[in-house]
DNA sequence: TTGTACGCGTTATCAT
DNA sequence: ATGATAACGCGTACAA
């Protein structure tokens, strides 16, 4: 493998030159320029991009960590890491955690091992505290609200109370939400804003936890048939869990949104085929935003940015399907 | 940043010493081992892995080349490489080339500059010959049939020929294809397998092209529409694509299958909430095998492995909807 | 404008 | 069992 010094010798010039030409460094003769070029092209040189990291400390690397890497919602995350990632000549590297905690320790460790100069987390199972005891390795950046750290994230709160309005609107009264992970920081705010916003209406057993997937939307919707009191209408917290909800509703003979409204979101390609009325979050801007804030100096001030969302009209829950 | 000299010196060993503790070496006494051992955590040193890199020649690290990140088919290949890189504890890079040929130079440039030990790449534009050049600094693995070249694969011909059996069986005699990017490995393929099955009475009107989107359906289903004379049922190339032809079709008043059958391909969540009859795909396997082959030595042998689809039995073509 | 010499942090070779 | 010391390949003060 030829190196720099390969070159030099071969062009009858220090390495230095060598270096300031393959940098495009000002301060270079043209001829020795030339000198060098014809030795890159003669020995086929090419850089060894590891030296170069370890030579100035920076990997150009961004890592990110998030549970999964198939689900459309940190796709479209990825998405915008990627796009944003190209544009500045860095890489960026995946873990998937399965929200495991030894594995989100791994990723830590990787930043502190200086395999990346930054660290985006989309989603984590451990405590904010213990991340962030690893910024001083460098940037880390959520994509969930933590008041402490940089933060990209959509106000899940205000989210929530949006579907929820929308459903007291159409004059739903018993309403049903579908929360996540129970206690993970989204579905905290989500089940807030369903107490203040439904309030006295609200009943404990018209929230179903654990529900993430198509699976369980079926599941949620087996548990709705077999309560005696049911809500007329559910928010969902993914679009996923509210297609499983339809679909077996539908199923078992129920019509929507006459029999249960429901409310999804993400605004996937699920919303879009089951004409799904959702909160459309615009993640791939969330990657971007993180991305940006992973590579520039404002992490250090903790910037918070909230990324808006916005109602989708659908006919799963919508005034044209109300009298 | 503590190097292990500072270890040396403080538990007054060599470095050598320090490294052999640090890799788990033989022949290393145990009072001189726990002193290391000590003075690691006594300085809080944390091994700087580009070192590693540069000392070992190897990344440890794989890079992934796709056009997308974003769409089902591709997130659950990542999914595999994600699963087996963790087991193996290897990293993957990603890069999102959108399928323009001068990105996917960057991508064959990083291998040659050793920024990863091996490429995997999922689905490309340049030609496999020009990629194929770069394999003299690594290993290259296609998730595409190259009859020379490491290739993880389904068999696109068999795998058309199976939903196009499957509407023949059904008495469709009038039968239309979706196509992606036409002049893809895969499309060919595909189109070779419509030919030969169908035979006399292949159209080639009846084959739409650049059919990859949900939207792209939506133009399929407006120009059968338009169509004086009409194919009975369309195989196509992917779920989205099938779906975006039902849904418009049946906002237009259409029945599936009654008035046009429709097979999806993929087997993604989309088949599952719409009920599609599909062609399905383990494409998570398919990233399994590809990674596994890319940190092998086996590449070398250009091993070709097949992956099995499976006919998957929906409502928008089943024996079921047929008199 | 050019070059020398050292640093980056680790592993590997070869003595002892 | 342990330790000097030379790689690995590049960037960069500092000197000239």
């Amino acid at each position: 493998m030829t190196n720099i010094r390969d070159l030099a010798r071969e062009a009858h010039v220090s390495v230095t030159t060598v270096s300031r030409v393959l940098n495009d460094h000002p301060y270079v003769a043209d001829d020795k320029r030339q000198a060098v070029q014809a030795a890159i092209q003669k020995l086929g040189y090419i850089r060894n991009q590891t030296a170069v990291h370890l030579s100035t400390g920076q990997t150009h690397t961004i890592g990110v960590m998030l549970p999964f890497v198939d689900h459309p919602y940190h796709a479209a995350i990825l998405q915008g890491i990627a796009r944003c990632a190209f544009e500045e000549g860095y890489r960026f590297l995946t873990w998937q955690t399965n929200y495991v905690e030894s594995h989100e320790h791994t990723v830590l460790k990787a930043l502190a091992q200086r395999e990346v100069d930054g660290l985006i987390i989309v989603s984590h199972s451990l405590s904010v505290d213990e991340i962030l005891q690893y910024e001083q390795y460098g940037p880390i950046v959520f994509c969930e609200y933590h008041p402490h750290a940089s933060s990209v994230y959509i106000n899940h709160y205000t989210a929530f109370q949006k579907g929820l309005k929308a459903l007291q609107s159409l004059h739903h009264t018993e309403i049903g939400i579908c929360l996540g992970r129970p206690d993970s920081t989204n579905s905290l705010a989500r089940k807030q804003a369903y107490q203040d916003t439904v309030s006295d209406d609200a009943r404990p057993e018209w929230i179903y936890e654990q529900a993430l997937t198509i699976e369980d939307g079926a599941h949620v919707a087996r548990a709705w048939m077999n309560q005696s009191q049911r809500p007329t209408a559910i928010l969902t917290a993914s679009d996923h869990v509210a297609a499983g909800i339809i679909l077996e509703l539908r199923e078992q003979g129920y019509r929507i949104p006459e029999d249960l409204a429901v409310i999804g979101f993400d605004g996937s390609d699920l919303a879009v085929v089951l004409n799904l009325t959702t909160v459309a979050v615009p993640y791939e801007t969330i990657g971007r935003h993180a991305f940006s804030i992973a590579i520039s100096d404002s992490w250090q001030q903790h910037p918070q940015t909230e990324i808006p969302t916005t109602l989708k009209n659908g006919t799963t829950a919508s005034i044209l399907c109300v009298k």
